[in-house]
RNA sequence: GGCGAAGUGGCCGAGUGGUUAGGCAGAGGUCUGCAAAACCUUGUACAGCGGUUCGAGUCCGCUCUUCGCCUCCA
């Protein structure tokens, strides 16, 4: 079975291979750090999660690499423009790199909720100044880029297949677009900054070759993939938005540095929508991950996000969260109950739900239809387990690792422990155990001896406690109701 | 205006020429002391109008609507 990936730049699906047999070099645009993230972040990079998790599935070794911008992107490519971490600075009346700082952690912490494995280098745009300079030089002493009072820029003209990836390869249209009356030394409007001078109230900016400044907005990204995974990489991620200018310009100039294919794939992921209408921090319609995490459980978000496919934009909305909610917690209930199942002698064959899965995911990543077959072996194991002979201990354990491989390392959404306990939490959470032990032992003895009013009290009041009894037929069993 | 994507049943969301997506919600049932859970049954959905085809949600054309990027805003 082979893995098929759509190809941004090709526009259709092509079988992956990597470039060496059994590595995969993958980079990830990552956040420019001056806010929480929020849920359009959330899924960026629980998407390329799975991508990263279904490969090393696969047997691949990937060597997965995703920036930190904590240099702030200019808001336009004109010779104005600010600076948003910058600007967050200002506004938190703070040094910028505490800004980049702080978000980075905070970034973190959320992606850690949502079980996004770390990259395996994380490199910060500031960090990698000389590296980027290198690569500026380089493409000075190629011709394909020019230094006009201590800025440098690209000459578009001079790369033909410029545009190639977002389709606007009409430069003649481009240019006559751009603005009249902008201050520029740009040769071409569409030229792009490499290098700029900063003015004096500029905070960030470093000694270059051609003036006391800052790098362009697109350059981080070339310089830190090339010196990590080198100039030919497998597979380069990023959101939609971002196609032009940003990976075009990547292109354009990684591979007139190098003389090389700079990506073989090009995977980007769709927009979450609110209300049908794209989430930004710009637009101040975006749901912070902090705050959702309030009242949701991280992993019904991240379960919620693989429900549809990551080229497709995802709507947010509550009750699209509340059916998610319900949803997720379905297979988690199906995981349990395999679990504490006493052996049958009923056999079950797990294999074409495992082969349909992996079906799924190897059309371009199609969780959608992946998390579907989970549902479907739900149905059919929860019937085999109502039937009298129940299955087998071979069967049961066929199934749990089934569960543990497709839920829990590939989709990252059923872990071991639902509930999240950490250290500090074990004391009293086996407390808890005894105490409920007690409770149900009296519950039971209640309805041998009918006292129906007795029983029913101490489950409604558990359950407006938080806490759920169900009796089935191996006997009763508890949980503590997560999320709201 | 340019480039690109999309409109699927109450809601979310797969599917790209011919047989069930799936989830959530709703209705009826089995089980249960009653519930819950689980299971069973239950939905003539493919924006509109034409066309191609033996056959179209799926291909083609047009129309309408929506979204992203560029532009504008800065």
């Amino acid at each position: 079975m082979s893995l098929f990936i759509y190809n941004s730049l090709s526009r259709t699906k092509e079988k992956f291979e990597p470039l060496h047999p059994g590595f995969v070099s993958m980079y990830v645009c990552g956040p420019t750090v001056y806010g929480h993230a929020h849920l359009g972040h959330a899924k960026s990079y629980v998407s390329f999660d799975v991508v990263v998790r279904w490969l090393r599935q696969g047997g691949y070794k990937v060597k997965y690499v995703q920036n930190i911008t904590d240099v702030g992107h200019l808001t336009d490519d004109a010779d104005e423009g600010e600076d948003k971490i910058m600007r967050q600075a200002d506004l938190e009346k703070t040094d910028p790199m505490e800004i980049a700082q702080f978000y980075t952690r905070s970034f973190y912490e959320d992606m850690d909720q949502l079980e996004v494995l770390r990259a395996n280098i994380a490199p910060a745009a500031t960090a990698h100044i000389p590296e980027q300079i290198a690569l500026i030089e380089r493409l000075i002493k190629s011709g394909n880029a020019y230094e006009v009072n201590g800025n440098v820029y690209f000459s578009v003209n001079s790369f033909p297949g410029y545009g190639r990836l977002s389709g606007r390869t009409d430069q003649e249209a481009l240019q006559s677009g751009a603005r009249v009356g902008v201050r520029s030394d740009k040769r071409e409007p569409s030229d792009f900054a490499l290098w700029k001078k900063a003015d004096e109230r500029h905070l960030m900016k470093w000694n270059s070759p051609w003036s006391v400044g800052y790098p362009g907005w697109h350059l981080e990204c070339s310089a830190m993939s090339m010196k990590y995974l080198g100039e030919s990489i497998d597979i380069h991620g990023g959101g939609m938005e971002n196609k032009f200018p940003h990976h075009d310009c990547e292109i354009a100039q990684s591979e007139a540095a190098s003389g090389k294919p700079y990506v073989r794939f090009w995977m980007h992921n769709n927009m979450v929508t609110i209300n049908g209408i794209k989430m930004g921090k710009s637009l101040k319609n975006s749901v912070n991950l902090k705050d959702l995490f309030g009242n949701i459980d991280p992993l019904v978000i991240r379960f919620f996000i693989l429900q549809s496919h990551y080229r497709s934009q995802l709507d947010y909305s509550e009750t699209a969260i509340k059916a998610s909610t319900s949803g997720l917690e379905k297979l988690r209930e199906t995981l349990k109950r395999v679990r504490e199942q006493k052996s049958g002698s009923g056999l079950f064959d797990c294999a074409p739900f495992a082969n349909r899965f992996a079906e799924a995911m190897n059309d371009d990543f199609n969780t959608p239809v992946a998390i579907a077959v989970l549902f479907e072996l739900s149905k059919a194991i929860n019937t085999a387990l109502d039937h009298p002979e129940g299955i087998s201990t071979e069967s049961k354990k066929v199934v749990e690792k089934f569960l543990e491989s497709a839920g829990r390392q590939t989709l990252g959404i059923l872990n071991q422990d639902t509930s999240k306990s950490h250290g500090e939490n074990r004391e009293s959470e086996k407390k808890l155990g005894d105490v409920m032990h007690i409770l149900l032992e009296l519950r039971n003895e209640a309805r041998k001896n009918r006292d129906f009013a007795l029983s029913d009290k101490i489950r409604d009041q558990l359950l407006g406690a938080g806490i759920e009894i169900k009796d089935t037929k191996e006997g009763v069993s508890w949980a503590v109701k997560s999320g709201s």
